[in-house]
DNA sequence: ATTAAAATGGACTAGACAGTCTAGTTTTAT
DNA sequence: ATAAAACTAGACTGTCTAGTCCATTTTAAT
């Protein structure tokens, strides 16, 4: 609730936009990699190059800053919507969607926020209804909206058939990728899983 | 490595099983609830009924006592052989397995301990690889030993088949338990949800 | 009965961490 | 110029934790 509520006559220094970010960037990176309670204040103010009573000015308290930062990191990772155009073919759309959903999901920013979230789902559940309100939610009514506008395709209840979608392109890589194990055996036939996935998705719902 | 190697030939007492086992039940109820930072020794002595000394005799340190909680824990958590008849028609084969594997992913211990699991991943990737032969790996190798012996589907590569079941079957229930949100509003059309799936695998691999 | 290990309980070390406080410095709007 | 707010550096409080130490008691094998 530290916001920049100042009221038009006011001496006084401003607060610094260009801390407040270096406060963001460095919680970034510290949370994401080490988790909430991994993380200590001061290791933070110290890589954003600030003084610890900075930090608190601006952000408060630990949770709040951590708060910020999900909702920061949502906003940095979303798909365009120029995808679900119902005038191209669905085979391309669909292929096009896998591939940018699974490079989305599966890169370490994403991972590691999932991790973040779910890993303090017990005791900071506001964080990850913020986690899924930004990300997955938004993304899966764009996904319902296009199954429902297309003609190729037979889709009785378009949104089990986005969550079925979503699921499966998922699969084992990002599984895995969350539980922290190593992928190099698997993540050579990703292309080939992901083509085979479109595959069942269209093969599944052709009339 | 705190273990009972006693040699024959030895006078006094020998470390009793039943203290042993209090202490396996109570750091498990209090990791996987709690998670492994937010977990106390003394707390787990003071659960167990027993002094930290003896947890330490037990168990040496904290890591080796969270490391034997997952391997005590994924042994309880599996799938009986019977489910995987080929004999049976398919259709009632995955049916049943959707509904048993969906029971299983969703249960609170496991959704408490692939969180715990992951949210440790850069720290103890170890305790994350053995969650993953313990669990899902040997079920992944049952069910693609019984896709590729039954005879009503086509399966071209049943490791992405098994795969792609599995994840369809999680789904975003398992998904929003993982982040600890209220799932009561979905959770109703669970079991057209798990139909839906099997229709939709069987119609995808169908001649 | 003797002996050795298991177990207790409580004190202790050594370190970490959230959040506060203070005293002084820098910036900026008026 | 002045006043108000941002900022710094560091000390400080209170609390918590992993792991150790030790003197004493309990238990069981010989």
């Amino acid at each position: 609730m530290t916001k920049k509520t100042s009221l038009p006559t006011q001496s006084g220094r401003s607060k610094s936009e260009k801390k407040r970010q270096n406060i963001l960037n460095a919680a970034s990176e510290l949370f994401l990699s080490q988790g909430f309670e991994g993380t200590s204040m001061d290791q933070i103010a110290e890589q954003a190059g600030v003084s610890k009573q900075t930090v608190y000015s601006h952000f408060g308290n630990k949770e709040d800053l951590f708060t910020a930062i999900v909702e920061f990191k949502c906003l940095t990772h979303s798909l365009t919507d120029e995808l679900f155009n119902p005038d191209r073919p669905v085979e391309q759309v669909l292929s096009e969607l896998a591939n940018d959903f699974s490079d989305l999901i599966t890169s370490d920013e994403a991972i590691q926020l999932q991790r973040v979230c779910s890993a303090g789902a017990e005791q900071r559940s506001k964080v990850s209804a913020l986690f899924l309100e930004a990300g997955p939610k938004k993304l899966k009514a764009k996904m319902m909206q296009y199954l429902d506008q297309q003609t190729e395709l037979v889709i009785p209840n378009s949104r089990f058939a986005a969550q079925q979608f979503f699921s499966i392109i998922r699969g084992e890589l990002c599984f895995r990728k969350e539980l922290g194990i190593d992928t190099r055996d698997i993540s050579g036939e990703l292309p080939a899983y992901l083509a085979s996935c479109v595959a069942l998705f269209i093969r599944a719902h052709s009339p």
